[in-house]
DNA sequence: TACGGTCTGTGCGGTATCGTACACAACTTA
DNA sequence: TAAGTTGTGTACGATACCGCACAGACCGTA
């Protein structure tokens, strides 16, 4: 039971980078739970229960404007944790939470994850470093809203949506998709038709299947390969302090 | 001197909020330096040499496509700090800071910063709150990317400039604007008459004068006071910590 | 005062995206 | 199997913004 849950853990990169001693402190707290596609964990201006570290989830935070318009700034999934705001000053989240593909992750208590930030050194470090990957990923996203098409900003976030399953289809709207990119659920359409008749992805209702990965690359901005390169770069810097060295990413 | 010292410091409120012991160990390595208009801080992959502390300048965040496109993700005033990533893994900086508008700031030594941010905790968490505020800024300015108009973008980014100047004139040419919305020089052009013919603004070859303040208010998107909103929090928690109780903000 | 560079004004066609409306298809539940 | 709900396809005008081209105005400098 112990190694199946540690084995669970190490599917979140940032929580298997903790030191080996300061894990151990943890994980009386880590609590296993679900997080079905379209629950929120916070909302804007919410004050922090938790923290979550997604393993098999993955979860998108969006702004959201007074008329309900929403726009993704950045996507979460088991690279990284949500919360961070939390060791920032407490002050309210300036973001929606929403989990965007349905699965599991680590939840733990806001009180024991704030003192063992401010205690533990190493937590601090690569919840540092979590923020800084966020921030990257944010401007990003920003400058991509502005400058290029729905199609490519559509075939952005299959990739990186798709990097973060072990299969390759997509449990997933286009409604929910406009929402995240924050268009018209009918450009959406329009897209997905595109990327359709190109060949490259398949859908029926709530599913999309990507078939050609490499079509998807091809159409996309050069956005993907940036926000990949970012996500590498935190993972490999996760990996080397890595308290378990043995573990891999692929268990379903 | 360490008097006038003193008071310019006072001019950046992140600064001002150190307390006091651990201000007179940094204060040594305070160089107060010219920020003219246009010149760059630093370039995005740039690793960092100092960090910078803006009094009267202020200092626009952009992010630069591989097609030179450009996007303003935040700007930095004497509210602020420059350089924050590193704090956090030393990682190279994902963005551009530009001076947007001419003026002075405190400079130190990224090792010295580093050293004094480990030590001490309230440079710390001054820092982190900094941190928080700006990636509530950012997602704001994303969200307001993709769902605003120019005219509502170039309202807010009058307004909130202006926030942050003493006089109501800015020195600022359309093409700067332009780049750092994104857009292009003409829909700055177009907007600009707009507001011209409304009589909210004046302008003459790269020089801006507001002569209404709220009539910009009442087209500006709901973002000018959301923005403004979360620096008016940020400050009234640096002053709640200031190391001296008296200083304002009020000397040119 | 003349020159030259920079900044601003304007026009025009092209296009991506929006807003709205509606039909149809797929799945769910009764 | 039928009804109801939810997701997708399509169409069409409106419009905001783009890309380009060029004219004119301003301002510093010679």
């Amino acid at each position: 039971m112990s190694i199946t849950f540690l084995q669970e853990t190490i599917h979140n990169h940032l929580l298997a980078a903790v030191q080996a001693d300061e894990f151990e402190r943890l994980k009386p707290h880590l609590e296993l739970v679900q997080m079905p596609l379209g629950s929120i964990l916070y909302e804007s201006g919410d004050r922090l229960q938790h923290i979550w570290f997604p393993t098999t989830a993955i979860v998108s935070l969006q702004y959201i404007m007074e008329d309900g318009a929403s726009t993704e700034i950045a996507g979460v999934g088991n690279e990284g944790v949500l919360g961070v705001s939390l060791f920032m000053g407490g002050a309210a989240t300036p973001s929606r939470a929403i989990v965007q593909t349905g699965g599991c992750g680590y939840r733990i208590k806001a009180g024991v994850m704030l003192q063992e930030f401010n205690r533990v050194e190493s937590l601090q470090g690569l919840s540092l470093l979590y923020i800084q990957a966020l921030i990257s990923q944010m401007s990003l996203i920003a400058a991509c809203n502005r400058h290029h098409s729905i199609e490519q900003q559509l075939c952005r976030w299959l990739l990186l949506t798709l990097d973060r399953l072990t299969s390759n289809e997509l449990i997933m709207t286009q409604e929910l998709i406009a929402s995240m990119l924050g268009v018209r659920r009918e450009g959406i359409t329009e897209a997905a038709g595109n990327l359709k008749n190109a060949g490259f992805i398949n859908y029926r209702r709530g599913h999309i299947t990507v078939l050609d990965r490499s079509g998807l690359e091809t159409l996309s901005c050069e956005c993907y390969q940036v926000a990949k390169k970012g996500f590498d770069c935190l993972l490999s810097t996760c990996a080397t302090t890595r308290h378990s060295p043995s573990q891999g990413y692929g268990k379903k």
